[in-house]
RNA sequence: GCGAUUGUGGCGAAGUGGUUAACGCACCGGAUUGUGAUUCCGGCAUUCGUGGGUUCAAUUCCCAUCAGUCGCCCCA
């Protein structure tokens, strides 16, 4: 046998990749719609980068990595998510000078993780994200998500469920912090050894353990919400105000964590609701990220955004029986016959499609029946049939596939007849 | 990183320690020497993921390895 493509990837062929480029352009039209604007960054960025937006302590980081050397001896790392490079740009290129603000960027492209595959999980796959960066109103929180709650809609996706939380300023997570520690410090032995660890470097994490879920701990564990100062409990009352005015439904869910170190205040997980979905199903994520730019050596810059992985919207879309509508079908099928028909079916047909007809023929030399077989396999809504008596006649048959009917016509007329039918 | 499970033609799928590896779909050809349906006939795997071992003999037993799938951790 042959190569094999590595672990993780895919190859998307023609049947499936219509589907991703039906989901791109829909993103693509409703970032029109928001004056999001396409940013494309590298696919690899100096590994530092990832290593000081991301956070040290994270899972990314510690063990998802796609991190080599080049020639030159530099660190790179394969992106294994879209906002560092970002708003490094973002700081590099100086955006925060422009006269409009804020900045509102939008990115579709791979991103990579070394982790073991299954559904809805791959080793590149394909995100679509934005940031907008240069604003702290509110609005634009409940902006983001309603543009992400937009995209998966007009695909036609119902079972969605927006959950909401803020983990508050740097003030209220330092409070919530030292809470967690102490509540929890007395008997981190009980815990798992993740957690034990957890309590040293990230204790807010502990919060999301699957494993000790059902720890009396961890239900009486203090919430961030009881440690937010005034002005991050009035940030997040007016990002819920602006979903609700905006008919936007969510629930509230105190201990979503998001993974990764630069989150504060808004953070928020779209997960799909369908039957038959696998164990994941968290379809997108993102949050506020004020202090990233700054971190970067930029001007102390706001930001918030989301990113959402296309493999699990496809997921999705096939969870709840959607068929996108993608169009395929050929307008004509030439089919020949006869040693002199054939040899005039090159030139004919490139002026079916100089003519802007979508058309083709066999190239197989295959018996007639069999191009009509090839001709319906590609949907062809015409079959022009020329054959040695027609090409004596200067006519050609025009059949419509769907009806069956046919007739003949001027060999100049083809093109004029087909396109008077599609 | 850990666990479970699977790996036979283009696809789906039977099968057994021993010289014909079922069947279905798809495809190709013919019946129908110029037309997409149906029917009938014929064709289509020197080979059972890869490597090694046991055996007189292995697709079938053992080991390793690779890959898919699902789950854990965590995330998109």
């Amino acid at each position: 046998m042959g190569y094999q493509i590595p672990r993780g990837t895919q190859d998307l062929l023609p049947g499936t990749v219509e589907k991703w480029q039906y989901v791109e352009g829909k993103a693509r039209e409703i970032c029109g719609k928001y004056n999001y604007n396409e940013i494309r960054t590298p696919i690899f960025e100096h590994t530092e980068l990832f290593l000081r937006s991301v956070g040290d302590t994270t899972d990314i980081v510690q063990k998802e990595m796609y991190t080599f050397k080049d020639r030159g001896d530099r660190s790179l790392t394969l992106r294994p998510e879209g906002t560092a490079s970002t708003v490094r740009a973002y700081v590099e290129h100086k955006l925060y000078g422009l006269p409009q603000q804020p900045t509102k960027l939008y990115y579709i492209g791979p991103m990579f993780r070394y982790e073991r595959p299954q559904a809805g999980r791959y080793r590149q796959f394909v995100q679509f994200g934005i940031e907008a960066m240069g604003s702290d109103d509110p609005a634009i929180d409940a902006e983001v998500m309603a543009l992400a709650m937009d995209v998966y809609r007009e695909l036609g996706l119902t079972k969605l469920k927006l959950v909401l939380n803020t983990l508050g300023d740097q003030e209220s997570r330092q409070a919530h912090r030292e809470a967690l520690v102490a509540h929890f410090q007395p008997r981190i032995g009980e815990f798992c050894s993740d957690c034990q660890n957890r309590l040293e470097s990230n204790p807010l994490r502990i919060l999301d353990c699957k494993k000790d879920r059902e720890h009396e701990l961890m239900k009486s564990a203090p919430s961030i919400h009881d440690y937010l100062n005034e002005g991050s409990a009035r940030y997040f009352e007016a990002v819920k105000a602006t979903l609700t005015a905006m008919d936007i439904p969510f629930v509230i869910d105190p201990t979503l964590v998001r993974g990764l170190d630069y989150y504060n205040h808004t953070a928020f997980e779209i997960m799909s609701e369908a039957d038959g979905f696998g164990a994941i199903t968290t379809l997108s994520g993102g949050g506020r990220y004020n202090g990233l730019a700054e971190e970067m050596g930029g001007p102390a810059t706001p930001g918030i955004g989301f990113a959402m992985s296309l493999e699990r919207l496809l997921l999705a879309l096939d969870a709840e029986g959607i068929t996108l509508p993608v169009e395929t079908a050929l307008d004509c099928y030439l089919v020949t016959m006869g040693d002199a028909a054939k040899a005039q079916a090159p030139a004919l047909l490139y002026s079916f499609r100089k003519a802007g007809l979508k058309a083709d023929k066999d190239y197989c030399d295959k018996k007639m029946k069999a191009q009509f077989k090839a001709a319906d396999r590609t949907n062809a809504k015409f079959v022009a049939v020329l054959g040695d008596d027609e090409l004596a006649n200067g006519v050609i048959a025009i059949k419509e596939m769907a009806t069956g009917q046919q007739t003949e016509v001027a060999l100049t007329e083809a093109v004029a007849y087909i396109q008077g039918r599609i």
